[in-house]
DNA sequence: TCTGATATTGACCGATTGGTCGGATGTTTT
DNA sequence: AAAACATCCGACCAATCGGTCAATATCAGA
């Protein structure tokens, strides 16, 4: 009986995932050393060894709470109500908007994805995009039944084009800003709309 | 006179660039130790300083040389010719196809972009977007003046969302792969046809 | 054949790495 | 109070890190 400060039952182990999924959020694997998370949760290294039995555990740990959360934001991001079109709209918007709000959580993810020989941790990426397919391809298909969209194309194609373009624009937005012809870089809100409507409409005219 | 062998100028470097290179698109700057490079290059690690002042620089020319190379191979995929449609539908593929060429490259530079505080050489990454962009821009801007392309969009949004369809397809293929309702993981000239197709012709049937 | 320059190496260096250990703090339970 | 327990840390360890250096091997030009 006592939540007085500080001992509220694994406040140490969060204290020390929170600086680990920071520092691993900026640099890879091997360029954060177990003596920098020590100092960024501010207790010693050797405590660390207390809640965890070594390095690739807590890298583990923080991945897999890392993606827990960012499932839990981007699954949040997913609900709406209204027509077909609405509810594509407000996805797409609302998955980005989850995206450039969580950066750390994205970051730390992602990067497990590119990584070669070491999959670590494929299975919680691949629950996060299920997830957001599933969810994705459930509306166009929706769209489809009801005739508010034409037959003739995958839906799984569509999710990838949507949800790569949105992943996309988070990763390349810092070249995008500083690239003359590109007004969007700042105004993602801008850019999912633009996108939504190309999509939409297409690119070539519609007869008349 | 002498290219007998193995004496052709810079040999030993080129070696050593190319080991680096194997390394560096597998595992992140610090997961890939001196001796490791020296060992796959097979000489000794000392060695690797008569060519190299040190670990940054070596790596600086590793990226050097792998952007060069990879907009060497993008630039020449961009080449087409025929109506704006053919053009669009070329770059596409071969564009997406470059990609999967050099998947040492794409993933080496990419790497670097994504990669937080330690903007070694964004200026490579920057100039192979530059190239890509512009080109694809103009095809865009083509078609729009032609009259074959509606005017109400913007090009760079559209490049954006196409040279992000493929980057994407690239990076996230094996999740895509052992993800049920996907059955175009394996077939990226199936998929950028689809994907062109889409951004054509849009998601909404064309009004009778 | 001598010479100067370029390649190449094994041995070594200080620093840092992930990880261990014994003991010092409490806190809780008995 | 005392045993039992979880928490925390300074000091230490072997291994590896990036990097240095003196010594050799190789070879072109004289």
């Amino acid at each position: 009986m006592d939540n007085t400060l500080a001992m509220v039952e694994g406040e140490g182990r969060q204290r020390i995932l929170a600086a680990a999924e920071k520092l691993f959020s900026d640099k890879a694997f091997d360029a954060v050393s177990m003596n920098a998370i020590a100092c960024e949760a501010g207790i010693s290294k050797a405590n660390i060894y207390h809640y965890f039995p070594n390095k690739d555990t807590l890298y583990l740990a923080v991945l897999r709470v890392a993606s827990h959360n960012l499932r839990a934001v981007l699954n949040e991001a997913v609900s709406a109500h209204g027509s077909v079109l609405d509810v594509l709209r407000h996805f797409a918007r609302n998955h980005l908007q989850a995206l450039l709000n969580r950066p750390q959580l994205v970051r730390l993810v992602w990067r497990e994805i590119l990584e070669r020989g070491a999959p670590r941790a494929q299975e919680f990426a691949e629950q996060g995009f299920a997830d957001m397919f599933s969810a994705l391809v459930d509306v166009l298909k929706l769209g489809q039944s009801r005739g508010e969209f034409r037959q003739d194309f995958d839906p799984a194609l569509v999710a990838t084009l949507l949800l790569g373009a949105n992943v996309f624009f988070f990763q390349s937005r810092d070249i995008l800003r500083h690239y003359p012809p590109i007004t969007f870089a700042d105004d993602p809100a801008g850019y999912v709309a633009g996108i939504v409507e190309i999509l939409l409409r297409g690119l070539v005219p519609a007869p008349s």
